[in-house]
DNA sequence: TCTGATTTGACCTATAATTCGCAAATCTAA
DNA sequence: TTAGATTTGCGAATTATAGGTCAAATCAGA
């Protein structure tokens, strides 16, 4: 898999939309999709939602595109190590274990 | 490991700094250190060489784990499902990929 | 208790980041 | 060639966020 906008430009491609008719769908400017479709431009994750209802895609599934090539390009760009991920996963595990802990001390 | 803000917490503890002192080191207000210490403010990437400078700890630790820490509250707060840095580290090997082969292109 | 350290709230500012629209340019089929 | 689709430069407008200030509250150790 390549890039979010990527993925939307196949999406969209998929569904005989042109990037206007597209734009139109969400709220978007033609203009930005473009963007969007190329990387210049930044999908808003706010949009998410739209976006799945949209492409009628599990909204799961298109947050975890959309974070994964977000973080993927952070990553790279900030000369991340390779083991970056795997420590943020813990890290999860770890905010997720406090949060349990937390819940329970309400009780 | 806790937070990026608590990774610091404790490095600034170890070499008995107060808030205030760790703070004109790095350029920071001493109110600032401890809402960053306490995860309420984001410790700035700008200052990360600094901060490696400071502790004299290898930026590149320091780089990972500011981000690690960064993509897993990323990642909890927008409820990405468990696989979201499975994704994300094959993403940044196609990018990787990309940009190999580009660089070859080049000659 | 006294003192320095830390935390927190409220409000404000500067700056960086980003989106997005418009219009022009470019591309692409028919 | 021509029309629709896509790309892109420019700039405006919005948004996000780090950080400051000041003051008050709380904490911890001597």
């Amino acid at each position: 898999m390549a890039s979010f906008g990527h993925y939307i430009k196949t999406e969209r491609e998929q569904r005989n939309w042109t990037q206007t008719e597209f734009g139109a769908k969400i709220g978007i400017n033609s203009s930005a999709i473009s963007r969007i479709e190329n990387g210049t431009q930044k999908f808003s994750k706010s949009k998410l939602p739209k976006l799945s209802e949209i492409f009628q895609i599990d909204l799961q599934k298109i947050t975890d595109l959309f974070y994964a090539d977000k973080f993927a390009l952070e990553a790279y760009e900030n000369h991340c190590s390779e083991n970056v991920f795997v420590v943020a996963e813990d890290n999860v595990k770890y905010i997720k274990s406090i949060h349990t802990k937390q819940a329970k001390l309400n009780f």
